[in-house]
DNA sequence: ACCTGAACACCGTTCAAGT
DNA sequence: ACCTGAACACCGTTCAAGT
């Protein structure tokens, strides 16, 4: 990678979604990016105006990653259901660029397939057209805490993982019966948050579809 | 503050819960804590191993507040959707522990009394006993995830807040209606995912636990 | 026994000086 | 016109030396 004096802003975002693939957990750094093109972390600051604007665009050509892989099939359930999981997928490769789409509204093509699409399911869903927007929005918000959610929690070495299980047990399994009698009852099936995210992930978003389904008007 | 000598683990969290109130952004650093206390950053790691840990014994803390002004009223949808709101105005002052509370299993007291508060919530509401602690996982995701989400946009700087919305804005307006036809319809109507927010979590949790209602056994 | 200071190995960002 | 190097103002964490 190194040796070469100069770097288009697309090199730049190319080498920046590599580093954020293989690096673990946070260890990003625009001084490593910098380190990996050959180059001074100085004269990134041409391209982008902060770290925040980088990932930014970084996070929009992952959106499009995702988008390419999509072929719309099925009914509108099964088509929105598909793009959330390519998109849990996607920002399942790069943990720390899901924290960023959930924190800044995303803009650029990716972006723009990705709302076409999920606007297009909804419309043949029979959905009036005025509650689009809002119905729309409720799906995005679901989407995207899901999503950077379970990134952030991949983030967590196993370490400061296998302490924090520990720590659960402990609350869990040594809660005194008589204060607190439903933990002591149900506490030892109970999953921790970061267990089980895959199956938790779908169910809450097929439930949310399926409600409103349920609330469509009659076709 | 400054002046003492010695300070006990549980002045050290008070300290740590007011300066993360204050501090905005993600501008809390163990240095700035230790500043506060008028002591080297140093001695703070003979009473935590590391700043995560302090974090979470902060979280866990927030949590105990939360469940502090909570009374148990009405049925069990309105329970459960109190307690979320308790959490979510919590975790609203001390946006950065949110995604700590998300990010690892949290234990504790504030951790026991919110399970054992949304267990008997659950019990009460007729679902059998042995769907129960998955019932509880998904809810503890939901409101997990739309919690620090939520956190997560408000920790944004206002400026960066700004040059999203703009860029939002030219990524919805400046769509070619041709190949984002329902963009180009739906565009103008469509909130960008930081905006609506408590809205969007009320009707989220509002609809979950309609669903989970809608799927009782007869009484 | 406890705390302090200094040090290590990092950050993001700016800007004068070089080519 | 572009890049480099050095600098600024920070980080979390460790550990020998002090009291």
């Amino acid at each position: 990678m190194a040796g070469r004096r100069r770097w288009s802003t697309e090199e730049i975002l190319d080498a920046a979604a590599e580093l954020l693939r293989t690096s673990d957990a946070d260890s990003f750094s625009v001084r490593k990016l910098a380190a990996v093109l050959g180059t001074d972390s100085s004269s990134l600051y041409r391209h982008f105006r902060s770290k925040t604007e980088l990932l930014r665009a970084v996070a929009d050509r992952i959106l499009l990653e995702a988008m390419d892989g999509y072929r719309p099939e099925g009914d509108w359930k099964q088509r929105i259901t598909a793009l959330a999981l390519n998109l849990r997928e996607a920002f399942g490769r790069h943990p720390q660029l899901a924290a960023t789409w959930g924190r800044y509204a995303s803009s650029g093509t990716g972006s723009r397939l990705l709302m076409e699409e999920v606007l297009q399911a909804l419309r043949s869903s029979g959905l009036p057209d005025d509650e689009i927007p809002t119905r729309y929005h409720r799906i995005a918000v679901l989407i995207a805490a899901l999503i950077a959610s379970e990134a952030g929690i991949s983030t967590v070495t196993p370490e400061e993982y296998e302490q924090g299980m520990e720590l659960f047990r402990v609350a869990v399994l040594g809660a005194d019966p008589d204060r607190f009698p439903a933990l002591a009852r149900f506490g030892r099936d109970i999953h921790p948050l970061g267990a089980d995210r895959p199956a938790a992930f779908e169910e809450l978003l097929a439930a949310h579809l399926d409600r409103i389904e349920a609330a469509l008007p009659p076709a």
